[in-house]
DNA sequence: AGCATAATGACAATCGGTTTCACTATCGTT
DNA sequence: AACGATAGTGAAACCGATTGTCATTATGCT
């Protein structure tokens, strides 16, 4: 990671970032990270998310009410995980669970986007309990 | 189906999306149905999609463009298909390529969400080369 | 014909997200 | 220390997709 110029606001995002254990959306990063820079703008979230973003860092794992979840990515390479829909809890996938997929696709003529499926939605023990209760 | 009072609109709107053989948007169905129900409002457009997905006729396939796009399912049952995120087009996928990654996700305390799951994100091959070209 | 109600469409409102723009902070150079 | 170039910033305007409102219309039933 090269800070730049002006580290302050970014390293307040990345640390409310990480510190948060579960997928967030732009605008939670930013309630977070203003304890620690309170001028903190919503436009720099933003684009500093976007930035995360094309650096790798981080990547969009759906949307949770009308707004889109992110997750920072300790794995740098090849990888998938699954995002909870609800709470935004995530855990790895070992291995390449998603070839098989890979490979019927290609016989369709298709390439899968890694880049988009590199958070599986999904439901966690925890939220499947709450629902079960509710229904 | 059933067609409750007021066929005519939502006929077009049926019939529009079915000639159209690939994931689209509301906007883009809209357009499409307006040829055969001049009068029909964008309202009932997107009330007509939420019905359908209800009623799991229609599934939504990502976004394109800041816009949600949807697949109309001729398939009832389990299944999981490919959407070419440039151009819509897509294609059923043969038996159940995403069991390993349930597995997975299963060891890990999450259950994979299907419905978010019946289109994958793909780039197809007339896609892919045209992106070849530009880049 | 008359009624109850589902369906409709024009328009307003909402709401994520992006763009604009004037201002500020940082850095390398004098 | 002052300076100039430029990255970074935040408030507010803006945008476009989607949803809500509400008076009107179409439908099926009696």
């Amino acid at each position: 990671m090269e800070p730049g110029r002006n580290r302050k606001n970014r390293m307040a995002l990345l640390d409310a970032g990480r510190s948060m254990n579960r997928a967030f959306s732009v605008r939670e990063l930013h309630t977070a990270a203003r304890d620690a820079a309170p001028r903190l703008g919503l436009t720099t979230a933003y684009r500093t998310m976007e930035r995360w973003r094309e650096e790798g860092w981080a990547e969009e794992a759906g949307t949770r009410g009308g707004e889109a979840v992110y997750v920072l990515c300790a794995a740098q390479g090849h990888h998938h995980h699954v995002v909870c829909v609800d709470c935004g809890a995530t855990a790895l996938l070992e291995g390449c669970a998603l070839e098989p997929a890979r490979e019927s696709a290609r016989t369709a003529g298709f390439d899968l986007l890694d880049a988009a499926l590199g958070s599986l939605p999904a439901r966690c023990q925890a939220c499947a309990g709450a629902d079960e209760q509710s229904a």
